[in-house]
DNA sequence: TCACGTCAAGCAGAT
DNA sequence: ATCTGCTTGACGTGA
């Protein structure tokens, strides 16, 4: 078990998530943005790293516009030696890497276009974890979409798109139950079809099921991952006290935190804390596991 | 230096 | 018809 956290961490002034105003791209801006985000992500991976937190998720703004048509750089080639060694921290370190793509990657619109734009955007996530040199354990996670009126049709769409996309974007793919429309039982009818691993949102899953208890989803979802994937993933995040149900707590709750742990003891996977104060609920949440579970997984520094 | 309107893009549900 | 949330606040103009 590895818990982790997304995009930003608030003990530093850096940020690997800065980005601009697409009005405001040029060549010179993009490549500057970029190389002050890696090196901001090396940052947070030597920190994460001393401190045992081997699960990151990088924002998709490290790469601004890395999806978009006005983008007119190499990025692969600029930055082929700082990619380079950042995945060889990333392995040397014992880290697990995910991603997770904005709300406009709908690989089932009945829109072509927005097809398009999201398999640009899901091939420039896969792309930058190669380029890495990352291994499969590494995903990218995302959702099935939209219902149009026709869910059978929708899920149908996604799957035909899914399985024409190239290999190097279907190992890294991974789906993620959302809090409305497709619930862990949808998203199994599309992971059997397309062979594609299932993310559990813990948090997502009290909102929106069918009535599996927490123990039936993490069983059903951990059985999509095969042997190359890694652990299973799971997103887990606390309601917001006293807010609208769905908000996201600033801080973990430490007793609801230890009554998971304690309810799935039987199973291994990583967490993904979607938690406002990242590495702070990190740090909490490592407590606990460790204190549930004993040792987690030990962080390999590097030789030199 | 700070306030605050806005930010590439889609979709669904609430108001 | 318009607003909100999503995974995440931060960019950038104007005072």
């Amino acid at each position: 078990m590895k818990i982790g956290y997304s995009s930003t961490n608030w003990s530093f002034d850096c940020r690997a998530n800065s980005t601009f105003r697409i009005g405001s791209y040029s060549r010179d801006r993009f490549i500057k943005t970029v190389k002050g985000n890696l090196d901001c992500l090396k940052k947070i991976l030597e920190y994460n790293i001393s401190n045992d937190i081997l699960f990151f998720r990088i924002s998709s703004d490290i790469l601004p516009f890395a999806g978009h048509s006005i983008l007119n750089v190499n990025w692969r080639r600029e930055f082929k030696k700082e990619l380079s060694e950042i995945g060889k921290m990333i392995k040397n370190g014992n880290v697990r890497i995910s991603m997770h793509p904005g709300q406009y990657l709908i690989l089932n619109s009945p829109n072509d276009e927005v097809v398009r734009s999201s398999v640009r955007e899901l091939k420039w996530h896969c792309q930058f974890m190669d380029a890495m040199g990352l291994d499969n354990t590494a995903k990218v996670q995302f959702h099935v979409g939209g219902v149009y009126g026709n869910r059978s049709d929708a899920m149908s769409r996604f799957v035909n798109t899914f399985l024409e996309l190239p290999n190097f974007m279907k190992k890294r793919a991974v789906l993620e139950n959302d809090d409305s429309l497709y619930g862990v039982s949808d998203c199994l009818l599309v992971s059997y079809q397309c062979n594609v691993p299932l993310v559990l949102d813990v948090f997502h899953h009290s909102l929106h099921n069918a009535g599996e208890t927490l123990h039936d989803a993490l069983l059903s979802t951990s059985r999509t991952w095969g042997r190359d994937d890694g652990l299973p993933m799971v997103d887990y995040s606390s309601q917001e006290k006293g807010a609208l149900p769905g908000r996201h707590a600033k801080h973990i709750d430490p007793k609801e935190f230890m009554e998971f742990i304690k309810a799935t003891s039987g199973y291994d996977f990583d967490i993904m804390l979607e938690i406002k104060d990242k590495e702070k609920s990190v740090f909490t949440a490592l407590n606990v596991a460790k204190e549930i579970r004993g040792v987690l997984q030990p962080s390999l520094k590097p030789l030199d």
